[in-house]
DNA sequence: TGCGATTTGTTATAGTATAACATATCATCA
DNA sequence: TGATGATATGTTATACTATAACAAATCGCA
């Protein structure tokens, strides 16, 4: 997983794009200015991020100045596997498993919004066998961790 | 845990405002009739209910008519795990484990928008050793499964 | 009874997201 | 290569979700 360590940034964002052009290569999916800037921004900064706060970017770049511009980016990058849609925070990461099948889940700083994004163990658990006895068919699975990343346990203790 | 199976519906009311209204007096809180209403709505429909449905049915009943009041009732309810938020949704379900200390973790019917709700193993698992590993302190979890209730699939199949 | 704390009422506004339709661009194949 | 159907973008408008801020009422208790 990318964890709240450091590590080469420019490199993470260098692959991130790359990954993704190629899956749309290969897959016939146009990648386009705004998507792969908007996939950029998502990679420059480890942190979840607003639609708006995206908008604001793309706005400065002249990429666009709607909302629709920026959630449909955002859009095509989730539905793609390029990034995910924190539902706790309204917000919006590049994903770090680009191309590999996963099931992610993410632990998320309430304090800085970090996001790190790890696997969820799906198939096993409470939660599988609950479904499997309802009768429940699960899709997706949202599984997300709020708390304190190690840098704000520092910060803020308790 | 309760499932999609039918249940007496009834009895489910009265005993979930029965359970937050002995939590209350014991804790001294304040169970007033705006809070025990929001809790009974809940009770009685098994789906997540938006806020502003919640404030339509208050509404009707001249129990207050704006948002504030809804979203208070909530927060109230939700604080003292009577209900909670399903994120994915922006909605809220009653609690159907109330007073036990849990984890909830719930399965969301993407076509009706029942809920049901069900523990989430929390301490062991893929997420807990990743959450170890990296230092980050989990305070509070979030476990949502999306797709299709026994129902919705004989309606709506694959 | 009076005082502080909690709850409710109300206005206003912030933040998140999508519908709908016009225009432009792309992808391809006749 | 130029027509055409599909895909993507631009733009306006609006819907949905949520909270700040302050006044008024109510509650719990000394």
């Amino acid at each position: 997983m990318l964890g709240f360590e450091h590590h080469d940034h420019h490199s993470c964002i260098r692959s991130g794009v790359a990954a993704a052009e190629a899956h749309c290569m290969a897959e016939g999916l146009q990648f386009t200015p705004v998507r792969r800037r908007v996939l950029e921004i998502l990679l420059e900064r480890h942190a979840a991020l607003g639609a708006y706060d995206i908008l604001d970017v793309l706005r400065d770049e002249g990429l666009g100045s709607q909302p629709p511009v920026a959630y449909r980016a955002l859009d095509f990058l989730v539905s793609n596997g390029f990034a995910h849609k924190i539902e706790r925070l309204n917000a919006f990461v590049a994903c770090t498993h680009m191309g590999e099948d996963h099931n992610p889940a993410f632990l998320i700083c309430r304090d800085c919004d970090a996001v790190a994004e790890t696997q969820a163990d799906t198939a096993r658990g409470a939660l599988a066998k609950a479904a499997g006895s309802t009768g429940f068919r699960v899709e997706r699975l949202v599984v997300e961790a709020v708390g304190l990343c190690p840098r704000c346990q520092q910060v803020t203790p308790a």
